[in-house]
DNA sequence: TATTCATTGGTTGTCGTTACATCTAATTTA
DNA sequence: TAAATTAGATGTAACGACAACCAATGAATA
């Protein structure tokens, strides 16, 4: 290949209007399509550019257009499958469009963030998806958003307390119920429940859908096999080993993500626990290691396909209609429907 | 919380100064502490800045600057495992630096690549940094940083031809010599080998270090039993399928990733072929799923925090040495160690 | 023939920040 | 005491793209 280090100095659309004897502005039409320019001329210009090595200047076109066409994105961890997923599906769509995507992790860190929400707020990205961190229960550092009217759309981990954002989210309520009703389906009455802390939407919702069914048939959750904190696989097994010290035993375990579900297999396996005869699982959020454990994992999926449709389509929209940011003191809530997928732990 | 809708307004570093009666310079200087600027002028510009409600203009910033402080990352796919832990490991250390990263996927599709790399080369991030899609064997779509002197590293999946950039990769072929060296320390003669395809930096280092031990045990690679494709679980099922169909079969099958490796595992387990008796397993890249599944798989680890590092390492320090670009004829290739992680396929 | 108007292009000014060159007053030095 | 230095602040000119407004041409219409 060749290297042409001669051509090192950057051109801008004033070299190549030089370059044709027309001015800037011209030039400026013609690389944007602007139907005011004439094909001849269009062609002309375009050739040049390329003869010239000129690209394209984002920077300067930003500041003039006041637009980054940046979407920020904050999740908490990418290796998250239904995160990977979600930001896969939502990233497609954007490109599309013409936007790039800042994808952030905030590694569950609430400080880190605040950091990031800054970070994009003065990095003028033109709105901002995010997926709170488990701790995370003041949202001030999202206010600048709100008060320049900056799109916020919340998914998956949203606000617990009224925020005026938009917010995308899982049917954790309804995914709840369906395990807590499948669990007592299967005739489990015993039941030990891991949770993540209450402090987090998603974990909050799943828990009031499980207690609701639980409550209607007449099942009571005991204090003693409810555990919410971290779903890391170290807190799981802390957590399996104290259920299981007892005497008395559960007959079943809902886990409220699939780590702690694998995790919640595994010790069953060394236990020498028969599952599901003796111990029955669910798990959540369709991990792809729920199916390839045995035996494979019954468990909920939350659909990340469908939900970062949804976040693609409110972003778009908000992005074109300015008024749309205004008057969307309604319809600022969705919910996306979870399904089971029974497997064999139950 | 209290929405100020009037604030609304955007204010530059020029409100700031008049609302102090100094110049703008001075503005900026304070807010970047400078110092040329007294402590009182500072603490004055500060906090006049906060009370109007000032944010930074990094689009203005970076065209005046002629620095994006953007880096962008174009990988095959983030829900790849290597490549999650990779780029959280990478943000992490640039995020320090002042440095945000625009996390693109080409999934493992040439066209999107290229798309991706003239989209970033036009955003004008100050640096690129790549693992190549499975099926790239051409790079001019890079030559733009190249020629312009932008830092440009390969890390993983690296041009296969000489090509003018830095790369990082890892040590594919002794990963390689490593499972072929295992595998026949284990007593195997009769090795099937799923790989990827050829064209990419990795699969073939990893057949050649594969076929050497090989050579030297005077152990020969039935070309019935080689496959060199996309390594999906789908591909992997119709390979085993064929390979297994005939009279003869392998005593060993080295899969050149993980996915391909669980599906082995299953593949076994569906047939009743026992695993490590009939049928000795090793994957590749130490993918949580191989862990997970029974029998757990022994695997190569190819370490992506230890590439991570390297590469911020070299990529800060292309950023701030103009010179490092110019002189960087030698040393541009670093190789990071793998290691084998023995488990109970072997 | 006079008037309209579509086509094509040019002129000017702006976005917000910051580097460079100055400038002023106070302080130090000879 | 005069000259030199310096701390602190200022003014101005880009950076590159592009929107808003304006101007010239020629064809179509009245």
């Amino acid at each position: 290949m060749k290297i042409d280090k001669n051509e090192n100095t950057e051109k801008s659309i004033v070299d190549i209007a030089k370059a044709l004897g027309v001015s800037a502005a011209t030039v400026s039409r013609a690389l944007n399509d602007n139907p005011r320019i004439s094909e001849a001329t269009r062609k002309r210009v375009k050739e040049k550019a390329i003869e010239l090595g000129y690209r394209h200047n984002s920077m300067a076109s930003s500041l003039r257009n006041k637009k980054s066409k940046i979407i920020g994105l904050i999740v908490p961890r990418i290796s998250m499958y239904f995160h990977a997923v979600f930001i896969t599906a939502l990233q497609n769509r954007l490109q599309n469009e013409g936007y790039s995507l800042m994808v952030c992790q905030s590694n569950d860190s609430v400080a880190v963030e605040q950091k990031l929400a800054n970070t994009l707020y003065s990095s003028r990205v033109d709105a901002l998806v995010v997926s709170l961190a488990l701790y995370t229960e003041n949202y001030a550092h999202f206010d600048g958003f709100i008060n320049r009217g900056i799109p916020l759309i919340f998914y998956d981990r949203v606000p617990t307390k009224d925020y005026p954002a938009h917010i995308i989210q899982g049917d954790d309520y309804r995914g709840g119920v369906i395990a807590g009703n499948h669990l007592i389906e299967m005739g489990c009455s015993k039941i030990a429940y891991i949770s993540g802390p209450l402090s987090c939407s998603i974990y909050r919702e799943r828990t009031e859908g499980l207690k609701h069914v639980l409550k209607k048939a007449k099942v009571t959750l005991a204090k003693k096999w409810c555990f919410y904190q971290e779903l890391t696989a170290e807190n799981a097994w802390n957590s399996l080993r104290q259920i299981f010290a007892g005497d008395e035993v559960p007959e079943a375990i809902f886990a409220s993500n699939d780590t702690t579900a694998v995790a919640a297999v595994e010790f069953a396996r060394e236990q020498g626990i028969k599952i599901p005869q003796e111990l029955k699982i669910i798990g959540y959020s369709n991990d792809p290691r729920a199916s390839i454990i045995s035996p494979p994992i019954t468990t909920i999926d939350q659909h990340p396909d469908e939900m970062a449709h949804r976040v693609a389509y409110k972003l778009l929209h908000l992005l074109k209609d300015k008024n749309a940011r205004e008057h969307a003191e309604t319809n600022r809530k969705e919910i996306v429907p979870v399904t089971m997928v029974r497997r064999m732990t139950t």
